[in-house]
DNA sequence: GCGATCACG
DNA sequence: GACGTACGTGATCGCA
């Protein structure tokens, strides 16, 4: 490869209009001062600018190597494509009153920092930015365009390519084609069908980015499209490219950057020139930017002196944590915490239960490339640990103490990975973790659907970095240490680096909250229910285990009972739990029609299968359900509970992954106490072993058809509202508006089965599944589906737009803006595709209700405290709350419970439709419930 | 380690 | 009209 020339140009172009507006919101939702100290003059949104562009300008000094630089903004007023299309950003809220004034002062700020700053009338940024780099791109030289702006990426060439300031990442031809479908060279046509919405670009409707690079993949431009739209399939696509050519056509003036803007500048013109500090510190000094004063002397100061100045070293496993072995150097790393206001923390321990985990050590690291680990507990219990390192340890108590005040200080922010652990572990230690974020519910409020958002797959996905796995420092399976038997050496790579990783992710990620809206879901829904969750798990919830070995035993005898009575009918001795064994008595030596298979092909043996054929007289199957239903609450619940009891509080303490679902929803795990048995009879005498202390009580709290209440009104429902308001039985209701047959004296099947469709709705409705659930035939399904399509017309709406807009976009949204990703839903494959669609329709529905819950969860202990009551809260189970409170305040509790939850939307959401709470309190759960 | 099954909302 | 599903989870078991 030749040598590139070092006289080639190499011009940075900073989109500043696009820079601002990502400043001023990542600076108006955090807590830093907004206005200037003396008069009040809002400067958050400069302040940020000047960060980035001091951040970019410095960074650059090893990572970009520009020849020529210059900041270009857009000319405030209407530019030729309002001409072109009067509505063009006709859509586009006013700025904001706070950032107003900041226009005029980000372009004080870029000729302060000595860049060059462009406008032109009539013009956007873009098309300047286009000028120029087509400008260059034609005498040879390299372009690289500061902005994520998707609008610019028509410009990509193998000489033009962008950078994302805010996730430190390079665009390229690469990441054009995972954006648009196809290279730059159809962005234009892409975007010119699919329109946009926030330019307000019209496009074609019913066409998204994903139809319209598969138009333009198949039919090469926009131009052979339209002209050959008679030859499009799908009926209403063919008659939307034929009625909206034109628009189409308008669009792609829209879409289209101009290359011939006026140049104000000759390229010559915009040769790097270096900070001037007698340019730049007047101006930092009149903003008042005390932080940013001294960044910039620090760093002008040491850039000659320092070699270690600029970007940190990549990823790469090889970097020289620090291991912290004494006091001072442990005060060394909490006084850069207080300079640098933020620092990354996790911490390491023998358990991945938090609630029995020790802890072994703890990792820092305040930016990234840096990081330390701080061994507490290696070698602990008098294990023999060959490793001279672990008489160098500093004492746990005198380490804590140490990092107390750090981790509790208002000042600084601490950064976690999934914190609730941390905070959990080091709660038991006398430590509140406070303030913090925590990067794994950023990746969730911002990528749920995408993947999981553990610390190892987001390093692959953000920093394309392979992270040391716990399970290459502690083996697996048998043979796998637990964090305290680990060598320090060994260790101390594995967690400075998880420290050093976080910070890494929390730089990408943060920013990007602000930039994709999504800091309210963040910060409502996210953040302040981690604390919340931690003293719920903390609390945990209180089993009789004599209640457990009771219904052990009888089931364990009922089971004996009726495993003699099948080993007797099946005319041989087999094994009740194993499918394949049952599966070869019923079908082979029964001779029994098989009904379903499995994925793999086999006969399927599960419950409504065995039922089925109990129906049809056979007894073998009745005796295995039998037994089957036991065998479950038997060594799921009664057997397994008893031994869940943490020794050191008598209780039981699950833990609630905050970010496993793609719709909002808790998990609960180790054990999982959302599935507690309710259904039957025999599962329901487990929920009698959930008690409480003495002179106490359980108080459950739950919502009444929550999810229906929401699609009534998502989807404008207006009879169902109505119903809801009334307070009418709402299935009844149903039936009657959909079979025309009055409430009054319904026959019960026909309640049953609007019940089942109004389920079905939940789920994103299809007549085989209603058909299935129903035991009726598919062809009757769907007549009741189109009768109640009819009757509720804006069902049918909601799903339609739903489909469509995920469809467009990729993702749905619930009504408090939690976004979900939904895969697959372009798939080819129609079976994947409408899977995909019921995803979508389910998840705005389940997610809202998550929503809710997660509100009124968040308020709760605030509410209790105010109202002087007792009560904790110990469990979540979607759409119910259970709480332990004295008894004599259990009426109050109640009150108080239900009145959070009824208004958890407010008020970023009012409900057209009422929400109902029943409370109760009783001696045990199933009591209470 | 994975599929089948089944507990919950 | 294809394809094979009701949405979202986690724990346990048998079996390779």
């Amino acid at each position: 490869m030749a040598a590139k020339s070092k006289s080639e140009t190499r011009l940075y172009l900073v989109d500043g209009s696009g820079y601002l507006f990502r400043a001023y919101f990542a600076m108006a939702r955090s807590r830093e001062g907004l206005t200037r100290q003396s008069d009040g003059l809002p400067v958050g949104a400069v302040l940020g600018f000047s960060n980035m562009l001091n951040k970019l300008l410095t960074d650059m000094q090893d990572e970009h190597d520009p020849t020529h630089l210059a900041v270009i903004f857009d000319y405030s007023g209407k530019t030729f494509r309002n001409e072109i299309y009067p509505d063009y950003k006709g859509n586009r809220p006013d700025a904001p009153e706070d950032l107003i004034p900041q226009f005029p002062l980000v372009r004080k700020a870029t000729r302060a920092f000595n860049v060059p700053c462009i406008e032109t009338e009539g013009f956007e940024a873009d098309d300047i930015i286009a000028t120029y780099a087509r400008n260059v791109e034609a005498d040879g030289g390299e372009v690289v365009i500061i902005s994520s702006d998707k609008d610019l990426m028509q410009l990509v060439s193998d000489k033009v390519s962008m950078f994302d300031p805010m996730k430190n990442k390079k665009i390229g031809r690469e990441e054009v084609i995972e954006k648009f479908g196809l290279g730059p060279e159809h962005v234009v046509d892409i975007q010119s069908l699919a329109g946009d919405s926030s330019d307000n670009v019209p496009g074609v409707p019913g066409v998204g980015i994903k139809t319209a690079a598969q138009l333009i993949e198949e039919y090469g431009d926009l131009e052979t499209l339209l002209s050959r739209a008679e030859e499009i399939k799908q009926n209403k696509r063919r008659e939307n490219l034929i009625e909206f050519a034109e628009q189409a056509r308008i669009s792609k003036k829209l879409v289209e950057l101009r290359t011939d803007v006026p140049l104000e500048f000759a390229v010559d013109e915009l040769k790097m020139r270096s900070i001037d500090l007698d340019l730049l510190l007047p101006f930092l000094e009149e903003m008042e930017f005390t932080k940013l004063i001294d960044r910039v002397k620090r760093e002008v100061g040491m850039a000659d002196l320092d070699a270690r100045s600029g970007p940190p070293p990549a990823p790469d496993g090889d970097i020289a944590y620090e291991t912290v072995f004494s006091e001072p150097a442990l005060k060394a790393w909490i006084a850069r915490a207080h300079e640098r206001g933020v620092i990354a923390v996790d911490t390491e321990t023998d358990s991945l239960n938090a609630m029995r985990a020790n802890l072994v050590g703890v990792s820092l690291s305040t930016r990234a490339g840096e990081g330390c680990y701080i061994p507490l507990g290696h070698g602990a219990e008098g294990l023999a640990l060959d490793d001279e390192d672990t008489g160098k340890q500093i004492p746990l108590d005198k380490a804590l103490k140490i990092l107390k005040p750090m981790l509790e200080d208002e000042s600084i922010l601490k950064i976690g990975q999934n914190l609730k652990y941390d905070a959990l572990v080091l709660s038991r230690y006398g430590i509140n973790i406070a303030p913090f974020d925590d990067t794994m519910l950023m990746s969730y409020a911002l990528d749920c659907g995408k993947g999981g958002h553990g610390m190892d797959e987001l390093a692959k996905r953000h920093l394309d970095y392979e992270t040391i796995k716990f399970s290459d420092v502690a083996g697996t399976g048998k043979k796998a240490k637990t964090f305290d038997q680990i060598a320090i050496k060994e260790a101390a790579k594995y967690a400075a680096e998880d420290a050093d990783i976080t910070f890494r992710l929390w730089e990408i990620l943060k920013p990007r909250l602000a930039a994709e809206g999504k800091t309210t879901v963040y910060e409502t829904l996210e953040r302040p229910l981690a604390p919340v969750i931690v003293a719920m798990e903390r609390e945990g919830v209180k089993i009789d285990k004599a209640v457990l070995a009771r219904l052990s035993s009888d089931f364990a005898q009922r089971m004996a009972a009726a495993e003699a009575e099948a080993h007797k009918l099946a005319g041989e001795d087999f094994n009740l739990g194993s499918p394949k064994q049952i599966s070869d008595i019923l079908f082979g030596k029964l001779g029994l029609p098989g009904g379903k298979k499995t994925a793999k092909g086999a006969w399927s043996t599960k419950a409504d299968v065995l039922e089925q054929l109990a129906a049809e007289g056979h007894d073998l199957p009745q005796v295995l359900l039998d037994w089957r239903g036991l065998s479950k609450l038997k060594s799921t619940y009664t057997d397994s509970l008893p031994g869940e009891i943490n020794p050191e509080t008598g209780r039981v303490h699950t833990s609630y992954a905050m970010a496993s679902t793609t719709t909002g929803r808790l998990a609960s795990t180790d054990p999982n106490l959302q599935n507690i048995p309710i259904r039957t009879e025999d599962g329901r005498k487990i929920r009698t072993a959930f008690i409480h202390e003495k002179g106490s009580v359980l108080v459950s709290a739950d919502y009444s058809q929550i999810e229906l209440r929401l699609v009534a009104h998502i989807a404008d429902l207006k009879s169902m509202k109505q119903a809801f308001a009334d307070g009418v039985d709402i299935h009844a209701l149903t039936a009657s508006e959909m079979f025309d047959v009055p409430v009054e004296g319904m026959d019960p099947m026909i309640r049953r089965r609007a019940k089942a469709i109004n389920f079905g709705i939940i789920y994103g409705i299809s007549a085989f599944g209603l058909a299935n659930q129903l035991g009726i035939s598919r062809s009757e399904a769907k007549d009741y589906i189109d009768a109640y399509f009819k009757k509720f017309p804006g069902i049918r709406q909601y799903m339609d737009d739903t489909i469509a807009s995920a469809k467009a976009e990729g993702f749905v949204e619930t009504i408090f803006g939690r976004r979900t990703y939904v895969g697959g839903i372009n798939d080819k494959n129609p079976a994947m595709r409408g899977y995909s669609e019921r995803q979508a329709i389910n998840a705005p529905i389940q997610g809202a209700a998550a929503d809710v819950i997660r509100r009124a969860m968040i308020r709760m202990p605030a509410a209790l405290k105010k109202a002087h009551l007792n009560a904790k809260m110990l469990l979540q189970v979607h759409d119910e709350l259970i709480f332990e409170c004295p008894k004599d305040e259990a009426d109050k509790t109640c009150a108080v419970v239900s009145e959070i939850m009824v208004g958890a939307p407010a008020p970023a959401v009012t409900l057209s439709v009422p929400l109902i709470v029943d409370a109760r309190a009783g001696n045990n759960w199933d009591e209470a419930h």
